[in-house]
DNA sequence: GGAAGCATGTAAAGTGTTACATGATTTT
DNA sequence: AAAATCATGTAACACTTTACATGCTTCC
C-alpha cells in the first residue's frame, strides 16, 4: 500500500492526539489547511486505508446510539510517520493562487486600476496574516501535548510570509503610485531614452 | 459558459503575444508555473472552448503538413479578461506542501533531525529563490511586448518570498541548534517538572 | 423547542495529470 | 542519422470537493 501525503496527515494528528475522524478534520482547518486542505470525504476513506494496513487500530467508542470510532496509532504507525519524517524527498510545493495570476496579467489594466490590485492584495495578505496570528497560532501554542512546539513555529512562518508578502506588495504600489505621479507632473517633458518602466 | 481562472490564464497568454496552444505552455511552465500549473491537456480543450464561446478566434496557420492553430483574442476576450482583472473577489490561495505538513509534525523527531529537517527546508527555500532569478526573471524583464512589468514583478515577489522563508528557516535552525546546545551543558541540571518525552 | 455542533459515511461531479498516439521540423 | 523540439490532441486515471443522507447531543 502506497502512502501519499494525506495519510502521514492521519498519522500526525492521531500521534497529536486526535481521536475521530471528525477531531482529525477539526484540528486540521485550523492548524493545516492553509499548507496541506482536507475535507471529510478524505479523512473517513483513509483512515479506512490505514486501518487495513495495520498502522492504526479502531477501536468501538459508540455513546449509546451515537456512532464513534477511535482510532490509535499502532508502532508500525509509528515507524511509518517517523520514517515519512526523516525521508529527504518531497514533491515540490504546488501554489494555485489566483490573486498572483491577476497581478502577472496587470499590465492590461490603466496605471489607476493596478494600483488599486496591488493594494487590494496587500491588504489581503496582511488580513491572512493577522488572520494566522490572532485565530491560529494562540490555538497552536496552548495545544496537547505541551512541548509540542512545532505546530506554532509553522503558524509563525506562515504568518510572518504573509506580513513580508504584504509589506513587499504595500513598497509595489508607492512605487506605481510614484511613477504615476512623476508621470503627471513630468508629462510634458521629454521622455528619458529606453527608460526602464519595471525597474524597482 | 463559466470561465474560471485556467480560461483567464489562456486570455492573458494570448494578450501577451502567445499565438499557439503550445506556445502558451511553453510560456506559462517558466513564468506562471509557480503560482499556476498547467498543462498541456489541459491547454487544447480549454482554447476550443473559448473558441465556441467567442473570446478567441482560431485561424489555421498549418506549415505544409504541420497542423498548426494561431488564435487571437476577439473584443469581447479582451473585455472578459479586463472584467476580471478588476474583479475583486477570488479565491483563496491553495497551497498543498507537503515540507510544510513535515515541519508540523517534526515534534515526533529527536532534535538532531530537527535540525536536519529545518536546514533542508531553509536550503531548498533558497534554491527556488535563486532559480527564479535566475532562470525566470531575466525571461520575464526581457519579455515582449515592452512596457510589460508586471510578469516581472511577480518574479520578484516569489523570488523574495523564498528568500525569506530561507533566512527564517535558517534563524530558526540556529534557535534549535541553540538550545541543544544549552541542553547539552545544562543535561545535569534540574529537570524541569511535566517535562515531556518528546522534548529530546 | 430550536439551533448549533458532533459524528459518520457515500455518491456524484469536477478538476487535473500522466500517458499515449502521431508526425513534422530543426538542430547536432 | 539521431535527437530534440514543435505541435496537436485523446483516453485513462487520480485526486478532491460538494452535496447528500442520517441522527444524536448539548446549549440557549
Amino acid at each position: 500500500m502506497k502512502l501519499k501525503p494525506p495519510s502521514y496527515l492521519m498519522l500526525g494528528m492521531l500521534r497529536l492526539g486526535m481521536r475521530s475522524g471528525y477531531a482529525i478534520k477539526k484540528a486540521a482547518d485550523v492548524s493545516t489547511k492553509h499548507f496541506w486542505p482536507t475535507s471529510l470525504a478524505q479523512v473517513y476513506p483513509e483512515l479506512a486505508r490505514l486501518e487495513g494496513a495495520g498502522l492504526v487500530t479502531r477501536r468501538d467508542d459508540s455513546h449509546g446510539s451515537r456512532a464513534r470510532s477511535s482510532y490509535e496509532l499502532t508502532a508500525a504507525g509509528e515507524e511509518a510517520l517517523l520514517a515519512w519524517l526523516r525521508s529527504t524527498r518531497d514533491a515540490p510545493p504546488q501554489v494555485r493562487d489566483e490573486r498572483l495570476l491577476r497581478l502577472f496579467f496587470a499590465d492590461a489594466l490603466p496605471r489607476d486600476d493596478q494600483i488599486q490590485l496591488v493594494r487590494r492584495l496587500s491588504e489581503s495578505d496582511r488580513l491572512a496574516a493577522s488572520w494566522i496570528r490572532t485565530e491560529i497560532l494562540p490555538l497552536a501554542e496552548s495545544a496537547e501535548p505541551a512541548g509540542t512546539r512545532f505546530p506554532a513555529a509553522v503558524a509563525r512562518l506562515s504568518a510572518d510570509i504573509y506580513a513580508y508578502a504584504a509589506e513587499w506588495l504595500a513598497a509595489f504600489e508607492a512605487e506605481l503610485a510614484a511613477g504615476a505621479a512623476r508621470r503627471v507632473t513630468r508629462s510634458q517633458g521629454r521622455d528619458s531614452p529606453r527608460r526602464r518602466d519595471n525597474r524597482r
